[in-house]
DNA sequence: TTTACTGCAAACCGTTTGCAGTTCC
DNA sequence: GGAACTGCAAACGGTTTGCAGTAAA
């Protein structure tokens, strides 16, 4: 199975290096949101002299080209959503940092007119926040 | 008029030091969400040797306590809202960052339990995301 | 061949920390 | 008096950048 991201990139006449390509294989295949320094620890395992700059600077086009999209719902490091083709939220745990996607819900909230302050209002995003299964089991085993 | 949250921190037995007694007022005055660097140079207007450090552990110190709330909605600096009375959602301009509360719109959303994957969902939070007044101006005469 | 990407290392920004000195209770 | 706070400066983690070399088209 070729790669969807791949093609994509092609059609938009980039510069299709070893390193590049690598960082997107390596972002395709995940279903969860790594971090920069994961991409390159992911991508020197296909390509072990790759740099830290290339797998940021490639992160940070494939941005800019909206291919990918930047999430930032912690501290700390910023992840990478690969999955930018439908909408959805975001289930973050509190403790180890994870994330997962979830289906967006039916009705998204609007902001209430007088309450807009006149910003114009382009989107919403929605993160919900707990405990990921390993670490409410994890919590519930000390508290006891 | 006495300061609520003074108050409040009296009675927590906090030790009371002119440093944490302006970095407290600074906060309390302000009704958008400021950064540590932008407290710091509030607080410094009022009391000129106070040190980046100790704003930053008193609003570390006052986050821990519950008084005050951390906020993460973009790249860079991270946010402190005073505002924990009642749950309110955040409006926030992409192009200077600037934070606004919103009253919180009547129905929160859950996510569904056949896509909560054992997480266990504690809070949900709403981040509107567009362009101030001032800036969908400025973006309104460049394209024009 | 030319333009653009890579790697390195140094710089950067926001934040934290160790420590000596000082202050609040 | 003693625990707890302050300021300084150095360290830190994540990210960006300048530059010389290299490779894609």
């Amino acid at each position: 199975m070729a790669s969807d991201l791949l093609d994509r990139l092609r059609e938009q006449q980039w510069r299709l290096s070893p390193q590049r390509r690598v960082v997107a294989e390596v972002l395709e295949g995940e279903h969860v949101h790594l971090t920069a320094e994961q991409v390159h620890e992911l991508a020197q395992r296909r390509l072990p002299e790759i740099s830290r700059a290339t797998v940021y600077n490639t992160l940070n086009e494939l941005v800019a080209m909206g291919e990918i999209a930047e999430v930032q719902v912690t501290d700390g490091a910023k992840r990478y959503d690969p999955n930018i083709g439908d909408t959805h939220d975001h289930l973050v745990c509190e403790r180890c940092h994870t994330i997962r996607d979830v289906p967006s819900s039916g009705t998204r909230p609007t902001v209430p007119t007088r309450a807009r302050a006149g910003f114009l209002v382009t989107g919403v995003d929605i993160t919900y926040r707990g405990l990921c299964p390993d670490c409410a089991r994890a919590a519930r085993r000390k508290e006891s």
